[in-house]
This record gives structure tokens, C-alpha cells and sequence, in this order.
DNA sequence: GGGTGTGAAGGGTTTCACAGCA
DNA sequence: TGCTGTGAAACCCTTCACACCC
């Protein structure tokens, strides 16, 4: 087994790497030409050693003594995490929160193109959302086949979820996004993602209590674990 | 005060907590009175084994060989993550992002309140959103002490992030859930929790590229990555 | 000198296997 | 017998320290 010309890159580090390239566009737009780990390592709020580990995880690509090339370091972070190439992506959902992503800037100026709205509301279906019309959600299958889109985020209400994502795989979907408060269940060979706002929000509220409704004995404790962050 | 703290409780299992509670309120309104550790953890998209260790940090609360109460174990975990009291909360930038929180009902029904909404825009500022006029983002400081808000939410664009959290930050909010795309300093003490949608969108499109583009010899490598979740 | 690249150490989290009890 | 509770192992990721090169 002599593979790894690419080596395999965590998790936690793509997920890095996609944030390093926001602050190098911003960079970018402020006429910079170099920067070290340690001015884009707090730009980014990571560890400067944490970043160097990330970007070797490409391979070599700064110069010793001197930092990164803002422009290189940016083509390489975009070839990296799949070129500027545009995902065709289809949004199930529109509620408040699916028509927030619809039309929300972040996505789009990243490559990903919102294709295909779907809903079951009648009142929704038909209108104009982030420049697309809301399509019914009976034409699933027809959107995905017609697009060839990739990518299925979910914005319904938790009992519809799982019979929405079954349906975006049985037409070829490997890539789901859920924002729905449910666990998905989906065959080996799809990709899902979720995310949990109120969970955020319940975690916050926890370390917060534990600070503040602690006796003063412990409190040191409870520094020590929330200063991790 | 509670009484017995005989351990901390890793952050990773806090997160867990609040999705287990989730799926224990679908089970009570089904009219379960019990559950195994097996059911409740393929519910909730983890392993068995590693949600019997998580339940574990509240002391012993189930029962060998029959399971857990579903009553039981959602008063307990009620309990611990800081019992049914209502957590006034702030939000700062009313977009389409901070409108569609706003009357989010997965907030409401886990004891989140919103008591402030607030914006810049004056075409914003006055309207009703999920029952809230929205007030202008100067009256922050009032809106604050006068709802005694623990918690800041930032739904705004990046460039004026940083300068609402230092006023959040200077009267007292000590918990801030960040959904603006940049790193916020902030002294020790406080907490900030990111969540940043178009990281997640950008790691699963890393994954499926991954998994389509690469040559057969290195697809079990990928697969097994992929399987992990 | 200054800053990158990286092995090694450390901490946290997941998984496993099995002891223990209704 | 069935399922919980939990030490121990395995794994992943972060952090540190320093060699190395401009």
C-alpha cells in the first residue's frame, strides 16, 4: 500500500481550512501580500502551531522566515477544498429559516448556487425567493435530476425530514445538510451533516449556569474548563 | 443549589444531553415509559454504549436489565441542564437570519426567551417580529439591564460584530452565541459559541469531492471516513 | 533573526468489553 | 437473561518545542 500522494486531511482541519480562506479574501481586498501563522492564527481565533499543522496537511507552501503568500496561500486553499467550481445545491423548506440561506450572500459568493427551492405549502410554492421561485415539493425528484444538484439541505419540520431525505437519496443525493431536530437515517455512502441551533444555545446556557451558580470553592474549576474555549 | 456534583461534565456530552431531552419529550408524548439505552441512542444518532457514559456523569439513573423511565430520565436531565427556568436572551441584527431566530418555537419550548430585538436598519427597527417590536441597536445598554439578559445573540453582518459584542460584554452578558463569520475577541471569562453556516456547507462539499473524485484504489480509505458519521 | 514545518507529548472523546444487578 | 454502569484501550485532535531554512 503506497498511496497518499494526497494525504487524508481531518475533519476539523478542512472545516479550518475553509475559514482561513474567508480571512485571506479579506486580506486580499486590503492589499496585503504576505502574512504569518501567528497574524492569520488570530484572525481566524486558532492556535498559530494549530495552523501551520493545518496548512502542512497541503504541504509546504511558506516561506521560512518571511509567512505565507496571500494570494498563493489562497489558490491553494481553494484547489484544496475543490476549486471554484459552483455546487448546484437544492433547499427543502422554505421557511423563515430555509428562505434565510436562500438568498444568504456567505453561500453563494463560496461556489454553492442554490438551484432548487422546495416546499409544501401552497402559500410559499410559486414565489420568489433569493432571485428562484419555490417549486412544490412533488417535482423533488424532477429538480435534482434536471439540475444534477448534489447537495440537499433540509430546513422542514422534523417529521417530514426522513422522508425527504429518502427521497434525495434515492435520486442520488450523498451530501445532506439537516437542519431539521432529528437524527437521519441514511445508507453507507451518504454524507450527512447536522446542525442544531437550539442545541448551541442549551450548551451556553449550561456553562453559564455552572459559572455563575457555583459556589466559590469550585469556581476555579469551572474557569479552567470554560477558559478552554 | 444542587446538591451532589461529584463530576464535570465533558462539553461534548452536554451537546448530547440536550438532544437526548429532545427525544425523550417525543417518547413521553407517544406514551413510552421506558426506553433502553439500544433505542434511545439509534434515536438520537449515537452509540449505545457511549450514551449509557454520558447519562453515567448524572450518577446511576436507569435500570439493569429494564432500561431507563422516560419520565424519570427527562426530569433528571431537565435538571441538569439547568432546570425549566426561562433564559432571557438578547438579539442583535434582525435580517433574514435573526428574524427567522427570533420566532424559532425550538427556542421558546427549551426556556429561551427572547426580551430584546435590535437592529440598525430604520426600516427594521419598530416592526413586529415572533411578538417583539424590534428597538434600535443604540438602546442595547438599556435593553440589557432592564430585561437583565444573559445571553447575546449576533446575527449581524461581520464588519460591526466585534464592536456589538464589546457593549454586549460591557454590561454584563457573559454567554454570546456568534453567528457572524469572524472571530471575536473577547476577555476570559466570557463565551462565545460560533456557528458558521457556509464552514458546514464548505466541509461536506469537501467530502463529496473527496468520495467522486478520487481514483478506486483510495475509495475504502474514504468510505471508512465517511462512515464514521 | 524570524517564521515555517513537524515529531513528540498531552488531553479529551469515542469505542470496547465485561462486571454487576434487577 | 437482559441491560445498565464503567474501567481500560484506542483514537483523534490540540499543543508544545525545536529543528530547519529563508
Amino acid at each position: 500500500m503506497s498511496q497518499s500522494r494526497p494525504r487524508i486531511i481531518p475533519e476539523a482541519t478542512v472545516a479550518r481550512l475553509a475559514v482561513y480562506l474567508r480571512v485571506l479574501a479579506g486580506l486580499a481586498d486590503g492589499g496585503r501580500s504576505h502574512v504569518s501563522s501567528g497574524e492569520l492564527a488570530s484572525a481566524a481565533g486558532v492556535n498559530p502551531a494549530g495552523l501551520r499543522k493545518d496548512l502542512s496537511y497541503l504541504g509546504p507552501c511558506g516561506v521560512r522566515g518571511v509567512g505565507y503568500s496571500v494570494a498563493g496561500l489562497r489558490d491553494r486553499l481553494t484547489d484544496a477544498l475543490g476549486g471554484e467550481r459552483s455546487r448546484p445545491c437544492v433547499l427543502i423548506g422554505i421557511g423563515r429559516l430555509g428562505s434565510a440561506l436562500a438568498d444568504y450572500a456567505g453561500f453563494a459568493s463560496r461556489g454553492f448556487e442554490f438551484v432548487g427551492l422546495l416546499d409544501t405549502d401552497p402559500a410559499t410554492v410559486g414565489h420568489q425567493v433569493g432571485g428562484l421561485r419555490v417549486r412544490p415539493v412533488e417535482e423533488l425528484e424532477a429538480v435534482v435530476a434536471e439540475t444534477r444538484a448534489t447537495i440537499g439541505v433540509i430546513t422542514t419540520p422534523a417529521e417530514v425530514a426522513q422522508s425527504v431525505c429518502d427521497r434525495l437519496v434515492s435520486v442520488g443525493v450523498r451530501s445532506i445538510l439537516n437542519f431539521a431536530p432529528v437524527a437521519l437515517t441514511v445508507p453507507a455512502g451518504v454524507d450527512v451533516r447536522k446542525v442544531d441551533l437550539s442545541v448551541e444555545l442549551q450548551v451556553l446556557a449550561f456553562l453559564d449556569q455552572q459559572r455563575h451558580g457555583t459556589p466559590p470553592l469550585l469556581a476555579p474549576l469551572r474557569a479552567a474548563q470554560g477558559a478552554a474555549r
